[in-house]
DNA sequence: CACTGCAATATGTATGACAATTCACCAAGA
DNA sequence: TCTTGGTGAATTGTCATACATATTGCAGTG
């Protein structure tokens, strides 16, 4: 595949078209603060003698970016960034930046404040309107993370579990936040690295999940979910500490 | 301002640019269900037909539309409308289109349930985390609302409340649901419509609200935003009995 | 000093051409 | 007949260029 020309700018983005690789880049840079809210990107013709590409491929990058509320482009203007707040943080892409730009023990801690408020919502709604389909979803997760060989195949499960959960809570408005679910246990994947000897720990946690909600019993269900992200904030909270005194959290011990 | 010269597509958007318009039309009528998931939309040299514009507005518009997570476009095959669930349903322009496409009862319903399960924490969040510039704007927020003169300034304010409480909470990934907010009180607002006699009703309620996060006291604050969110609930389920029965909800009665 | 108009500049739109991708059909061989 | 391979066509992806339009700021004029 023809990668963009010019030497420095994109890095190993491989995939897919030339506007998207040229979005990806400003995006990620806008959200590292490369470029503050308020600031002006260099205009369309800069931009096409940076990444080597033609006019048309920067503008509908330019579009897409301005659909997921980051800059606003107006005649004689150029593109400004915009405030923060009209930034979509639920985008996809917008949350994949961000995830890498903010400090990780931050980001963490912000996705788990919100996983908190919502998930166990979310729980107790399902196990009032859960269909048999969607109980056939959970419950297909949960089996997959139980047969899971790897850390791999647990977290890919895992995912899908707390997925299916919100997708059975039977309101269309919570399935977005699928997003912040698989960006928040993808960067806690990364997180833990390779300290694999107990991620089977929460296996039993999950399980009471499911069993609540089959039985229809919101309350179970809540408490459970609570159960399951207070463990997840104490591991947080473990290699928070760890990482604040050692230079990265080498080896945590253990989960709890 | 040009307009789309084609009679008939595109109604009354007569705001900004053309791609915009056609992203709207085209956005509106995905989500109205008129091209449902899976389909395909006409190719882009149809649509350039349809809408009398050229390829670089519609192609433009699909990027936009892309950045949605609406459609996926490939080469050979076309513009094909994505899943459901991979609608950004909390992306600003595709709420409004869900809102006027879905039936409004069920749209409500399901805003409120958000509501219920977000600004409680929000709030309670808010009392804990709170800086004094943002109480302030909390303030200012309920002397707007507590000075309105009319229906819509009292809207305007309420929006500015809302928003403000969950600025306040300090968590990036709450401030998104500005747009959902913003969403709501509007179709609340074209909802309630005209009867306006009884919309100060709610002021008690927000000032609580208010002492609660002044006070730092996340569980009165919670609490006080249930008590407005149930107020609010019994509003619409009022409305939703009237105009299940009569044809529209020409006149309801009382706020509660 | 204030107002008007013009020029400069950036994005917005149009057009036409070619590249890349992949589906669908058709033909050749087992 | 079934499989396999190639070839063509349809559609988006990208490029280049030109012109339209909007907004700013300056300059000229009353």
């Amino acid at each position: 595949m023809r990668q963009i020309r010019q030497a420095g700018r994109i890095a190993a983005v491989r995939k897919s078209s030339l506007h998207h690789q040229v979005a990806q880049d400003i995006g990620a840079r806008i959200l590292k603060g490369e470029f503050a809210p308020g600031d002006l990107l260099p205009n369309e013709a800069e931009s096409c003698r940076v990444y080597g590409v033609s006019r048309t491929a920067v503008r509908e990058a330019m579009k897409m970016l301005t659909a997921k509320g980051l800059i606003i482009s107006r005649p004689k203007i150029g593109s400004r960034v915009q405030p923060r707040d009209s930034w979509n943080l639920l985008d996809r892409d917008v949350l994949v930046w961000y995830c890498a730009a903010a400090e990780r023990s931050h980001f963490l801690a912000s996705m788990h404040e919100v996983r908190g408020i919502l998930e166990p919502e979310a729980a107790a709604l399902a196990a009032v309107n859960h269909t048999s389909e969607q109980m056939r979803g959970i419950d297909a997760a949960l089996v997959g993370m139980r047969d899971a060989a790897d850390l791999v195949a647990w977290n890919t499960y895992d995912v899908r579990f707390h997925l299916a959960i919100l997708w059975a809570a039977g309101n269309e408005l919570l399935v977005p936040f699928g997003f912040l679910i698989e960006s928040a246990l993808g960067t806690m994947f990364d997180f833990t690295g390779r300290h694999n000897q107990d991620w089977r720990k929460a296996y039993p946690l999950h399980e009471a999940i499911v069993v609540a909600i089959r039985k229809r019993r919101p309350e179970a269900a809540r408490k459970a979910v609570r159960a399951l992200l207070g463990d997840t904030g104490n591991v947080l909270a473990q290699w928070a500490r760890e990482s604040g005194r050692g230079k990265r959290p080498a080896r945590s011990k253990a989960r709890r």
